[in-house]
RNA sequence: GCUCGGUUCGUCUAAGUGGUUAGGAUAGCAGACUUUCAAUCUGCUGAUGCGGGUUCGAUUCCCGUACCGAGUACCA
């Protein structure tokens, strides 16, 4: 009987959620579901300083649009409650203090300051300073002063952090399900802080007892954690609960476009794409960074742009709905090294959706755009636009954009085009055609269709010589869709207006 | 610097445990289609970082080397 799988995703709410911490919390998603587990939503808090007004609420309308839901967690609660760091503070003391009845860990009294000056004199000799075994007994902790000096320490509340005592020489071997088993010395870790002076513990500390008391059984976090892991496999052994040590996936970073460096959030305004889900607003310097959300993709696009992003079925198949990603997913299938992001291809999957998409929840989206550049059209003339250029955009925004032609009438015709498409006869031909049509009852694009080629022909005239200059008068450039559905969309007034406007213009333009 | 991790077309990747013309996608290029621009279709270019082994045979295993990335905080 195996254990039921229960992950997590426990982001530090200092900010907006990048594309990287959408996908590890993917990941774990699609592990849980596949494995009909838990996943839940910790928020890591103990870093009072860095908070940031609204992260946390970021961080949960983000993966709310890309679909990616909990099932425990600081916003739906749960029976481990509270799933907020900052609110188990009692919970930590605990094992701290277990720690340091256990001898694993110790109080430390040194100042920041202290500190840093033991770090400048090691930069001095060329030597990089670390705390640990070599060294903890030159600082002043309880290790090293006796314990009357301690315990005056403690009652004149002179400010300490409790330390980690790494054992001075073991291999520590940290079992990845995605790199196998990394060994490390002990000698080459450091005596990490678990309990700082402002009364919380950190990550480190936090981490590891919330997962065992969550009964967390896989952590699949990013590869950044990879360095530090070891230091979590000697704290479940501390306390004794290495039994109840969950598996570790260390995910492959995310990497910049172009150049080196893992992805941030600057990359994004520099090469013109979003690296955050939804749009965010820096509350202190009132920066906007732009969102997917925002900039028209589709949430299924997102996360199916993001699950491939390190991650392969083994087949060809490359669109996949969340059923099937669930249905698929294996950690055994990710691979090791870091990807670099790629925002064509993000715009492609985007494209592939536009096709799928049902079109009348299409025209809704459209329908909006248009609203909010006030623009008013019928439901079913927007449903037309949208048909004629789904095949055409990569998102819904270009619909919008490639179309406005249609709305206000150009008021200047590209003149490098009159030049080399248009003739002394043109606009005579124009006219000719005006009058061809003038009588018309029926303005459908299929008869129009039919109706000017037959007149084309009927006249000896080629469609280049009137087609070209008619698209022109319509569009004002040579652009756009076929002009038989143009001319229906724009109807019978506008149409002949913009034809005679086209004459006026191309007669001047030609003189 | 030290430690850990990684290295297949420009980019994302496939080739379970050594034998493929190293496959797909994307981007790029060309042609076709089209009255335009796209889209689409067809084709093309393009990769196992390097050097040694082991082997009949190495993208795959071993060693070295280079390069890339991460970590090295009272941050996560």
């Amino acid at each position: 009987m195996k254990k039921t799988v229960r992950v997590r995703f426990a982001p530090s709410p200092t900010g907006p959620l990048h594309i990287g911490g959408v996908r590890t919390a993917l990941y774990n998603y699609l592990f849980a579901k596949k494995n009909k587990g838990q996943f839940i939503l910790r928020i890591e808090d103990t870093d009072q300083k860095r908070l940031v007004e609204g992260a946390e609420e970021y961080i949960i309308s983000s993966l709310a649009w890309a679909g990616i839901t909990f099932d425990e967690g600081v916003h739906v609660g749960g029976k481990y409650s509270p799933y907020k760091q900052s609110e188990r503070s009692e919970i930590y003391k605990k094992y701290i203090h277990q720690l340091l009845n256990a001898g694993h860990a110790y109080y430390a009294f040194d100042t920041p300051e202290e500190l840093d000056q033991v770090r400048n004199e090691f930069q001095l000799k060329k030597e990089t300073f670390q705390y640990d075994a070599k060294t903890r007994m030159f600082l002043r902790n309880s290790l090293s002063l006796s314990k009357e000096e301690v315990k005056e320490l403690i009652e004149k509340n002179t400010p300490y952090v409790v330390r980690v005592r790494i054992p001075e020489d073991e291999e520590i071997v940290v079992n990845d399900l995605i790199r196998g088993e990394v060994r490390v010395s002990s000698s080459l870790l450091d005596d990490k802080v678990l309990f700082k002076s402002d009364g919380l513990p950190t990550y480190h500390l936090a981490n590891v007892v919330d997962d065992y008391l969550m009964e967390i059984t896989h952590v699949i976090r990013g590869e950044e954690w990879l360095p530090s892991a070891p230091l979590h496999v000697l704290l479940y052994k501390f306390l004794d609960c290495a039994e109840k040590m969950p598996a570790f996936a260390h995910l492959p970073l995310i990497l910049k476009p172009e150049g080196n460096g893992k992805l941030s959030k600057r990359d994004g305004d520099k090469h013109g794409f979003p690296v955050f889900p939804k749009e965010w607003k820096d509350p202190v310097t009132k920066e906007i960074s732009s969102g997917y959300k925002e900039s028209g993709y589709f949430p299924e696009a997102f996360v199916n742009m993001l699950a491939l992003l390190g991650w392969n079925s083994g087949t060809e198949q490359e669109i996949f709905k969340m059923e099937e990603l669930i249905e698929l997913f294996s950690i055994e299938r990710i691979n090791k090294s870091g990807a670099k992001f790629d925002p064509e291809k993000s715009k492609w999957f985007n494209q592939q959706y536009l096709r799928k998409k049902d079109i009348k929840e299409l025209t809704i989206l459209l329908m909006d755009l248009f609203k909010k550049k006030n623009i008013v059209v019928t439901f079913e003339k927007a449903e037309k636009i949208c048909s004629l250029y789904r095949e055409r955009v990569n998102f819904i925004s270009e619909i919008e954009e490639q179309s406005r032609f249609l709305f206000t009438r150009p008021i200047h015709l590209d003149k490098n085009i009159i030049q080399k498409k248009c003739k002394s006869n043109t606009t005579e031909l124009l006219e000719k055609l005006i009058n061809h049509i003038f009588g018309f009852d029926n303005w459908q694009s299929g008869f129009l269709h039919e109706s000017i080629n037959a007149w084309l022909v009927s006249n000896e005239l080629s469609a280049g010589q009137v087609m070209l200059p008619l698209r022109l008068a319509l569009v004002g450039e040579l652009k756009g869709p076929e002009v038989f559905d143009i001319l229906e969309l724009l109807g019978k007034d506008e149409s002949l207006a913009r034809i005679k406007n086209g004459i006026e213009f191309i007669r001047k333009s030609i003189q």
